[in-house]
DNA sequence: GTGAAAGCGCTAACAG
DNA sequence: CTGTTAGCGCTTTCAC
């Protein structure tokens, strides 16, 4: 229960405690070579463990970085968060995980925690690219740096870091069409989320294309959740249009919709193609011919704690910065090259 | 960057600070209604957040619980986090998480990390069933409870909880059996996580009670990566032996395994089934016609946590327990029934 | 009921 | 090079 502290070095050792404290920082200016080996032996020895929080308290600061997500189900954050992590690290960051489960009441509690910890600045992805961007500003007004990664944010100050929606949304859905499929369903993401229209802009773009007619009745609103995704695909089947292939804004919503055509017996994966965006990764829930998902994500993570670590360094000479992944980075991966098909 | 104190409404009131603590804490026995409400709501006023770091040292506790998994990026680690987090929220506590890569050394940097944050307790799934075993009894012996859950952990005087893998290892092969698969690989876990035995066990168990032959040469090392898992893949194709369906100890193994069959144009899920648990999840990679995953890791979570806190609470009369959850929690959401087939 | 004072473990300014 | 001193923000005796 009890930890070896400083002061029992330095009583061990009959010195003071600020040359252990100095000693233990292997500040080599202004203590002797030799006291300081005796000091960082002694401590090894006696089994010492630095308080951090006895640290930052006196420091004013935390050495620690608050991440949050709307969800903790598909892997996309759970990568990014991994990468965030060990690059943050590597600056002697400490991370704190928060999950705001697509809520802005949550969301706003997840950052009042984070303002508690006192973390030195907060990588966050919103679940409302507007609802809290009051309490963002007063908690960037305090000094703490926000960078926004993933899903867009209106009307902010701080930087941010997402993919081209539109272009990555293009690739997906072309990637459909060119495998066969012609009539798409597209599970459209909630309107307070920026990234959704981008998406829904691509899957146009792409069907005018092809010369594709566009019927809005194969765009409806699936949501985030499973079950909201299984209640829009229940809501598509009523209406009695064919379909061979749906595209999904988020992939929770994706695998809801996927549980009911099972359910419903359709034979998937030869009837119908799933797939979805998640993140930076493109996701073919089913069929196989698409290929794999691919995931820049490291990307993200590397993108976003390098903007954050910046303005930490020097907050001075801040300026906000809004870093757009090219949705192309997600071709470069592709293993086999797209079947050709002529534009008709 | 300047946070309100007490002090500052102590100052504000023409108070002392104590009373401004007490009052914030709602010590209604000390503190006169009337200087109790008129503190909380000054508080409000000025946008008073309490300093955790200050009560922490003062209090010499963290209301921290460390989790440490071993990888990030199958969801059953995230889900776990996230069940945790709520109870362990519930209970006031804050959570830190730390991943160990699967390495024993990451895993000591891990404990390590989180005995400088001074955390109360930790949660841990362990990348080796022994091997850190001797600095788990050092944390332990410092007075920080250790509850191990998943992956089992051998020779400790820890709490454990984890699946029954043999009964859940049955139930998932015997599935694949009774969708007409014969010919099964099994990826099999390393010897240093004590799961992969008793999947094995489950294995076998299974082939003996169809009467089908056990054959060692469908048994591969199939590591805890996708890179190991795609080798031994590559490994077992080149027997030339016939196969229609892999089950894997590791849902990252699985992955690389899926990926190699893609390559090597094994029209996936036609020819080959692939599944695998993680944690308390039974995952069907692909094959559609086997139900889709069942995660009653939420029952994992809140066992793990309530031993922990319970430990917590009254450590001196704690004693060690192994709780096993049933592998039939599994069956418990099994939609459709078994197809009935004749044990040969 | 309230205030004054001590101190959690550590760092940093200031003397020597 | 080393020791002394003064806090970081908060809780918690102990007086009054």
């Amino acid at each position: 229960m009890k930890y070896v502290t400083i002061i029992d070095i330095a009583r061990e050792l009959g010195i003071s405690k600020s040359t252990v404290s100095r000693a233990l920082a292997g500040d080599a200016q202004n203590v002797k070579p030799e006291t300081m080996k005796l000091v960082c032996e002694t401590a090894r020895r006696m089994g010492y463990q630095r308080n951090e929080t006895a640290v930052n308290l006196r420091r004013q600061l935390s050495k620690t970085i608050g991440i949050v997500i709307p969800e903790a189900i598909t892997s996309f954050f759970m990568n990014f968060i991994q990468c965030a992590q060990r690059d943050l690290r590597a600056q002697g960051y400490r991370t704190i995980i928060a999950v705001s489960n697509e809520d802005i009441v949550q969301e706003r509690e997840c950052l009042q925690m984070l303002e508690q910890c006192r973390v030195d600045g907060i990588l966050m992805c919103v679940c409302h690219s507007e609802a809290n961007s009051k309490m963002f500003r007063n908690v960037m007004s305090r000094g703490i740096p926000i960078v926004f990664f993933d899903r867009h944010v209106r009307d902010t100050a701080a930087s941010q870091v997402h993919l081209d929606d539109v272009t990555a949304s293009v690739f997906m859905v072309e990637k459909l069409i060119r495998s066969g499929c012609r009539y798409i369903v597209h599970l459209l993401g909630p309107a307070h989320i920026g990234n959704a229209a981008d998406r829904l802009h691509g899957y146009r773009e792409v069907l005018e294309k092809f010369n594709l007619p566009y019927n809005p009745q194969y765009v409806v609103e699936g949501g985030l959740s499973a079950e909201e995704g299984a209640r829009a695909m229940e809501r598509f089947i009523q209406t009695g249009l064919h379909f061979d292939a749906v595209f999904g804004f988020t992939e929770t919503a994706v695998l809801g919709a996927k549980s009911v055509l099972q359910r419903m017996h359709f034979r998937i994966p030869e009837d119908v193609s799933l797939c979805c965006m998640s993140g930076t990764a493109l996701c073919t829930l089913v069929h196989p011919t698409l290929s794999a998902a691919h995931q820049p994500t490291e990307e993200m993570a590397h993108t976003a704690t390098r903007l954050l670590l910046e303005q930490l360094a020097h907050p001075d000479q801040f300026k906000p910065q809004t870093v757009v992944l090219p949705g192309e980075v997600m071709l470069r991966e592709s293993t086999k090259p797209l079947p050709t098909l002529e534009t008709v």
